[in-house]
DNA sequence: AGATCTAATGTTAGTGACTATCATTAGAGG
DNA sequence: CCTCTAATGATAGTCACTAACATTAGATCT
């Protein structure tokens, strides 16, 4: 079923393959589909990385800015994910970046990412306010880097969210 | 038919309030506001500060990073928006931050920042993927601040965007 | 004034993502 | 073999949006 969506999603398009369409291929009944998924873009959207960059973010030395801690968190978390979950990512991403329409999924999908990392710097003492800043401005950028990614020729995802806390730290000067 | 909406989306929620409600409380029909607003969320979203910003990232000397020139242009665009202009952009923000379905709708309105902010870093010789990302990372830590803005007691819209810009530098320690 | 031309509006009908409700079936446990 | 539950199906409805065509109101020209 998953399967038979991302298939459709390759083929044409995301915006111009219908629920109805999934559920043919799948064979199954639209119904079906949505007492699985909730929603149609909810099969491009699984993102088990939060408690990696939260507790990354935990580990992190406590003297330092809200925007260090978080670089370094994520730093720490996300540098060696496995080869075999790149490909995977790469693949929904790609869709992901080819949609404008996905805008918004992706946007509510990184609000929970958001609350965890400015959680763990709530809880390093961070305010909230600044947290929440300090987590946006981290996870816009490696957004970026990432949509940046997929559309690239390089397989590495490991450098690309190097690029991405470069970038940001790029303001030390 | 824009203050219609206004009105309707205070009341009772944006979510609960149809396309059709606004029409009839606007005295004209569907169709109509659709030629007006092209969608429901239009009428929330409109933003003529991009040029503003660009003008003022164009406007820093050429050997700051691309974070910190980003930063700085911000700044000195936004500094001194009328505050006429802050009442209205609080009324529109303050339903988008009850919203989550309105995500996307503003991801998508980031779009046109993101790439007015990155054109304006590429010109001064920083490349795609970079000015990108110091785009996204910064439009993040904006949208965080704002969103936070109009839940609390504080008018002043200066500070809010001061706040975020300093989150942000500070990795620098 | 009267004919005309255009832009804004209305009408109708349809698509596609969901949701609610109720009926059906299939498999697990007794 | 019966029953009880969980997964599926069928039907109908809502809401955002689109396409096609009809209608009206005002400005322009003669």
């Amino acid at each position: 079923m998953q399967e038979a969506a991302l298939q459709l999603f390759d083929e044409r398009g995301y915006d111009a393959t219908s629920v109805a369409a999934i559920a043919v291929h799948a064979g199954v009944t639209e119904m079906t589909f949505f007492r699985h998924f909730g929603t149609k873009d909810a099969v491009l959207m699984s993102d088990p990385y939060d408690p990696l960059i939260a507790d990354g973010i935990a580990r992190q030395p406590s003297d330092l800015a809200a925007i260090a801690a978080t670089i370094a968190g994520i730093r720490g978390a996300l540098a060696k994910v496995p080869l075999a979950a790149t490909v995977i990512i790469r693949r929904r991403l790609r869709i992901v970046a080819r949609t404008p329409s996905l805008a918004g999924a992706m946007a509510r999908n990184n609000v929970a990412t958001e609350a965890a990392i400015s959680d763990a710097l709530v809880s390093r003492g961070v305010n909230r306010a600044d947290a929440r800043i300090a987590a946006a401005a981290a996870l816009g950028a490696l957004n970026a880097a990432l949509l940046d990614w997929v559309d690239g020729d390089d397989d590495d995802l490991g450098a690309a969210i190097e690029r991405a806390l470069r970038v940001v730290e790029g303001s030390r000067g």
